[in-house]
RNA sequence: GCGGGGGUAGCCAAGCCGGCCAAAGGCGCGGGACUUAAGAUCCCGUAUCGAAGGAUUUCAGGGGUUCGAAUCCCCUCCCCCGCACCA
């Protein structure tokens, strides 16, 4: 049968925003829950592995409200950055690949135009995420308070963050290197390239400018492996470039004309004062750091005088760069004749070993160049050569004997060692560059430039990281191991630039305009938010009424209400209210955000609320989810995963996605998307539509019998279940009873014959609750089938109760003699003409009395038991059998629990199988008798019914 | 290298705070029922051996602790992720 799922979710979907069942309002008499979802950038449309996290928010708030909780679940936006900026861009500039993917992705022709604008961006996307995604899925969450980073009254309540973080001493000022455009100031160097027209991909990386002393001038190469100091041997010089003099601090440097300018950006008091051709330093000695010893100028073509200062110093050991032209140089005597050298000079120059590494012998620089056979300079190998080394070098490499009192670090550690104890030897000093071209969209050049007054966050501050993670011990953190690491990431963060200049969109820093808060800073306390955007949302207060004082007092209690009423100009009633919803709500119980928010957003999201709330407002859980992958890492167009969200959700039905996401794997391991996968859950939950539908449709009755007790025994102790599940909020555990479990359950209570309406409505009820968190459209529409009142995603869970351990037991023990009937066929090979099933000699039952009864005070072992069974005359009788089976009993029943067993000695089990003699003659499509071992005259040619013990009666094949 | 996470039956994936684990559940596969409309549904089976419900060998490999280990400890191998402006 096809349902039409689209349409039973729409239906239900509109029932619930009618009833406002998921509006959060603040009601005392009601304990509260509230959880958010990190928000998501607006950064275009999202794809069904998206979906994943979110989903398990809503299912956990459903869950919570089912169970009594009063329950806050917002959402919101981060737009903040040049993402909408780099869209509209792009639709101005009619990128018909971006304009292909908007339209199909639904985008109409109309809304193109919105799209120009960056705002129209942000506004376009906030629709569709809340419209085509959140509540297309379902979600009751409370939209009215919505919010976005980008709203003015949103920007309000960064701004007072940043003030209490200003108060707390938090916000610290250092120069920054930043990349800059000479005219348009600092931009943005990032892929979507909205700032700059040339480089998005070019990275800032620090060199280390190594001070080469030739007489009283100084030749300054650039490196990134200071580390390396100890192997060098000669230096390059470009002799085809005609280098700069420059002036700093008194000193007389030499640099390439490129660097010259760019240190005019980064240092101080820097002037050209003069040039000198590159070929006539070859064939100079200068003196080089660290080691003070003489080195012979070499010419070398490499050395690009875009890059660092288009001077170099020669490690041939660990670069092959210098290994290879070295190599060359030895090689060439029309260039050694050329520039004056002598053959005995450059002889002498032989690489020194400096750094071991696995997998590398003493020269890693020539290992490598033989391994990619490369044989001249100039190949463009030389690149991948050179990244290779340098990372193993990095993490793999020790620094060896030849390095002095560096010996036996690792390259890790010497690096910064040997870098600072140059810096303070006056030997060297820092540079910063971009790793490729970079050029404004104004056609400027665009450089590193130092930024003497970047804001910070300080989140290395030890008081501020003890406290966040001594707090994070009473936290319901999961998974496990990220409530272990969490210390360790607070610990690692150190300040991060908070604030930034240029083509961004975002709240402006309060103290200082001309800045603008970066993405990561401005989305740590947000959950707060909430708890206020409602009342800015419905315009019942202002931006301007947002003051500092304003939120001093609704979040921290701080002012007099009247004075605080007077200078914002909002009533006292209002503040009140406001403040009231603050404390109700807050703190905030679940952050649930996908795992690439645990070394980024999380800790800042703890460090800032410990910074500025109280004790009482800290957060109490997170949770991470793990992602839904395409193949390959990329969900794959071919197989429609990157189909639009509506239109997976069309195809599979909005409930399949959910019990997929629930269900296919732990939160906390990625998964593949697997459109057959999604597509068995979805046959799964039609069946469950059919099987409910029957039950509800079928006119049968009858009376209750054992198999009733049973099945509401089951579906009792799946209560229990699902709340131990949910308290770990393990949403797996918890679909696999309410969609696998209880549908079995039902199946074999059909079965067995079962039909009491009383039975089956109970049933039914329990499990369409259960499925409402996860599946809530169709139990919403099985509930409504089923008669039964209200709406099921405003009904409320039971406890659990009636749970019969013995009426469980005996149809487990059904189950078990039918396997064991099948399996003795099996093997034996017998068409059976009848079948006799022999229950326990009653003594039997006796012994395990007894041993139960002992085992409840706790007395039992095998000798008092064979003792307490020996004095009972009737027993003495069967003298050995009885010793053996009270050993056997004894010690199974010591490795065992008291609960467990009992159900066995209380079943009556010929009665419950005599009452299932039909049942079982049928399924098993032979004649079954049950006698009881103890019976006189009992037919037992093979002897059998002497092997039958309680629990276990033995069977006989004829 | 440092830090973190893993390796479970054909596949995915539970279990992993020691026994009730030959190991949930799903998928796949085999057989049967229905019956021939179905990406349908329902039963049974799916390590090996077994003419009686059992036995044996399994949870990357090796060793150990224990009456007892997929579960705890040690070693080895392999896979994945992050590494602080970082090559």
């Amino acid at each position: 049968m096809a349902y039409d799922y689209t349409a039973m979710e729409k239906k239900w979907q509109e029932k619930w925003i009618d009833e406002g069942l998921n509006l959060a309002n603040r009601d005392e008499k009601k304990p509260k829950f509230m959880m958010i979802f990190a928000y998501p950038g607006v950064t275009g449309y999202l794809h069904v592995g998206h979906l994943r996290g979110y989903t398990y928010t809503d299912a956990i708030c459903r869950y919570k409200r089912m169970t009594g909780f009063n329950v806050l679940f917002p959402v919101g936006t981060h737009a903040t950055g040049n993402g909408a900026i780099s869209l509209s861009a792009k639709v101005r500039n009619n990128n018909e690949e971006f304009i292909d993917y908007l339209e199909r992705n639904g985008c109409t022709e109309e809304k193109l135009e919105q799209l120009k604008d960056p705002m129209g961006v942000v506004k376009f996307f906030n629709e569709v995420y809340v419209e085509d995604y959140w509540k297309r899925f379902g979600f009751l969450a409370d939209w009215r308070r919505f919010t976005c980073t980008l709203f003015p009254d949103y920007g309000k309540f960064i701004q007072w963050q940043f003030r209490k973080l200003k108060e707390q001493g938090l916000l610290i000022q250092k120069p920054y290197y930043a990349p800059a455009c000479p005219n348009c100031g600092p931009v943005a160097v990032d892929a979507s390239e909205t700032d700059i027209s040339k480089g998005g991909n070019a990275e800032t990386q620090e060199y280390t400018l190594l001070k080469f002393k030739h007489g009283s001038e100084f030749l300054v190469a650039a490196t990134l492996r200071p580390e390396t100091v100890y192997g060098q041997v000669c230096f390059w010089v470009n002799p085809e470039v005609e280098y700069k003099k420059i002036s700093k601090n008194g000193e007389t440097w030499i640099v390439s004309p490129q660097a010259a300018e760019k240190l005019q950006l980064q240092k101080d008091g820097v002037e050209v004062v003069g040039t000198i051709p590159g070929k006539e330093m070859i064939g100079w000695k200068c003196e080089a750091p660290m080691i003070h010893r003489e080195i012979p100028v070499f010419p070398a073509t490499f050395c690009d005088p875009t890059v660092g200062t288009g001077l170099v110093t020669s490690v041939p050991s660990d670069a092959p760069d210098d290994w290879i032209s070295l190599e060359a140089v030895k090689k060439d005597p029309k260039m050694i004749s050329e520039y004056g050298l002598s053959q005995e000079l450059i002889d002498s120059v032989v690489p020194i070993s400096i750094i071991t590494m696995k997998g590398y012998g003493d020269f890693p620089a020539k290992d490598m160049i033989d391994r990619l056979n490369i044989t001249q300079p100039g190949d463009p190998k030389l690149v991948d050569a050179k990244k290779q080394v340098y990372k193993d070098g990095y993490h793999m490499g020790k620094m060896k004997d030849t390095c002095g009192e560096f010996a036996g670090m690792r390259v890790e550690e010497a690096k910064d060692k040997m870098k600072q104890a140059m810096i303070d030897a006056g030997e060297a000093e820092l540079f910063y560059d971009l790793t490729e071209e970079v050029v404004c969209r104004c056609g400027q050049p665009v450089h590193i430039r130092r930024i003497d007054d970047q804001w910070f966050i300080n989140y290395g501050d030890q008081k501020l990281t003890d406290e966040t993670s001594e707090h994070c011990k009473d936290m319901d953190i999961n998974p496990p191991e990220y409530y272990e690491n969490v210390h360790g990431v607070l610990n690692w963060f150190r300040e991060r630039a908070c604030v930034r200049q240029g083509n961004w969109l975002g709240t402006r820093f309060p103290f200082d305009d001309k800045w603008i808060i970066e993405a990561i800073s401005d989305s740590t306390l947000y959950p707060l938010y909430y708890t206020i955007s409602l009342y800015a949302n419905e315009g019942r207060i202002k931006p301007e009424n947002m003051t500092e004082e304003f939120f001093d007092y609704v979040v921290l209690d701080k002012g007099e209400l009247a004075s605080v009423s007077k200078s914002t100009g909002i009533s006292e009633d209002l503040l009140e209210e406001i403040r009231k919803d603050v404390h109700y709500w807050y703190p905030l119980d679940i952050n649930l955000g996908g795992k690439e928010h645990m070394t980024v957003h999380f800790p800042v999201f703890l460090m800032n609320h410990r910074a500025i709330l109280p004790d009482d407002m800290q957060p109490k859980g997170i949770i991470v989810n793990w992602y839904i992958t395409g193949k390959k890492n990329k969900i794959s167009k071919s197989k429609g995963g990157a189909q639009p969200i509506p239109g997976a959700a069309k195809k599979f039905g909005v409930d399949a996605m959910r019990l997929y996401y629930a269900h296919v794997a732990s939160m906390f391991v990625d998964v593949e998307w697997d459109e057959d996968i999604v597509m068995t859950y979805r046959q799964r939950l039609d069946k469950i539509m059919g099987t409910v539908e029957d039950l509800i449709a079928s006119e049968s009755d009858a009376p209750k019998s054992d198999i009733d007790d049973w099945l509401l025994s089951r579906f009792n102790t799946h209560i229990s279940e699902i709340r131990t599940a949910m308290e770990k909020y393990d949403l797996r555990a918890m679909a696999t009873v309410a969609y696998y479990e209880m549908l079995n359950d039902i199946r074999w209570y059909n079965r067995r014959g079962g039909k009491n309406r009383e039975t089956l409505n109970e049933a039914l009820r329990i499990w369409i609750m259960s499925m409402m968190p996860i599946t809530p459209h169709i139990a919403e529409e099985l509930w409504s089938k089923a008669g039964f009142e209200g709406m099921v995603s405003a009904a409320l869970l039971p406890e659990p109760r009636q749970i019969s351990a013995a009426a469980e037991y005996g149809e487990d023990l059904v189950r078990d003699v039918m396997s064991d009937i099948a399996q003795i066929r099996k093997v034996a090979a017998i068409e059976p003409e009848q079948i006799i099933l022999y229950t326990s000699p009653s003594w039997k039952v006796d012994v395990m009395k007894l041993a139960l009864s002992m085992m409840e005070e706790g007395k039992l072992d095998i000798p008092s038991l064979t003792k307490k069974c020996m004095a009972d005359e009737n027993m003495r009788k069967n003298g050995k059998a009885v010793s053996e089976f009270a050993k056997k009993t004894a010690t199974e029943f010591m490795r065992s629990t008291a609960d467990a067993k009992r159900p066995i000695v209380e079943l009556d089990e010929t009665a419950l199988l005599r009452s299932c003699e039909e049942f079982l003659s049928d399924e098993l499509g032979t004649k079954v008798r049950v006698c009881s071992a103890d019976e006189p005259d009992l037919y037992d040619p093979q002897k059998k019914a002497k092997v039958a013990v309680p629990g276990r009666p033995a069977i006989f094949i004829e």
